[in-house]
DNA sequence: CTCTGGTCTCTAATTACCGT
DNA sequence: ACGGTAATTAGAGACCAGAG
């Protein structure tokens, strides 16, 4: 059954509930405790910081781990784009945190649903389109570092085999071609825009030692570092 | 300082298999 | 049939020596 207009409300879960999906998106945020929530392709542990969104039609099961409280914003399809037909995993940002807030907020002065909720809706929905994936984001964030598919993999709550498919269809490449793609790019960046030596560069984006920056650098753009920033350098 | 080339080690991707 | 796990393998990086 579709719904007529978004709808907000503390719900508490126990042990085990039915299999089941809905025609409305659904959005979680954990108030107390936390829970899983078994989807069919992973499972993810809910808890208090994080929250999640269920894309219409997506079939899952929810399962208690502790004594719990959520605020579930049931989303029914006209808030939501054609394109928001993925889960979400997000971690509680201040945006997120002042979201929940202004919804507690609604709750208290006018209860259960309302259709002042609708722009709101309509804004959490603009919200989650925006989002990268958590990993991804990360790997933008931290490429200097040494980064593992072990580690990318468990911020997504996926096995590290599966992670790779799923990088996959999200960006088109492996996770390791994509952090190449990322280091080099910046190294690119570096080699025009800055006058420092290809052992820092080298060093600043990630590589231990400049001849392998050297190696990986001719493999993806086909010339040395020295001869890129020779054709291509910003006049001083 | 930069790059090349060699060897060795380790990790990620793939595949095959197993349990549900 | 599907997802998790173990085994296999290809390729990338670490490290060193040496040339320009």
């Amino acid at each position: 059954m579709e719904l007529s207009h978004v709808i907000c409300e503390k719900r508490t879960y126990s042990k085990q509930y039915d299999t089941h999906d809905h025609a409305y998106g659904q959005l979680l945020f954990p108030l107390q405790g936390g829970m899983e929530i078994k989807l069919t392709e992973r499972n993810i542990h809910l808890e208090e910081k994080y929250g999640f969104f269920l894309p219409p039609g997506c079939l899952h099961t929810f399962r208690a781990t502790s004594r719990n409280e959520f605020l579930i914003v049931d989303l029914p399809k006209y808030v939501l784009t054609p394109e928001q037909q993925d889960e979400m995993y997000f971690e509680l940002t201040e945006q997120w945190t002042a979201i929940r807030f202004l919804l507690l907020e609604e709750l208290q002065n006018t209860g259960a649903s309302s259709t002042d909720l609708t722009y709101l809706g309509r804004y959490i929905s603009k919200k989650l389109q925006k989002k990268v994936a958590r990993s991804i984001q990360y790997i933008h964030e931290h490429f200097p570092s040494k980064l593992t598919i072990e580690q990318l993999s468990q911020m997504e709550n996926y096995h590290p085999a599966y992670y790779s498919i799923w990088f996959k269809k999200q960006t088109g490449m492996s996770p390791a071609t994509y952090i190449q793609h990322v280091r080099l790019d910046e190294a690119k960046r570096l080699l025009t825009e800055t006058s420092s030596s290809i052992t820092t560069i080298s060093n600043e984006v990630g590589f231990d030692y400049p001849s392998s920056f050297t190696r990986a650098f001719i493999r993806y753009e086909g010339i040395s570092p020295q001869m890129y920033r020779k054709t291509f350098q910003k006049d001083k």
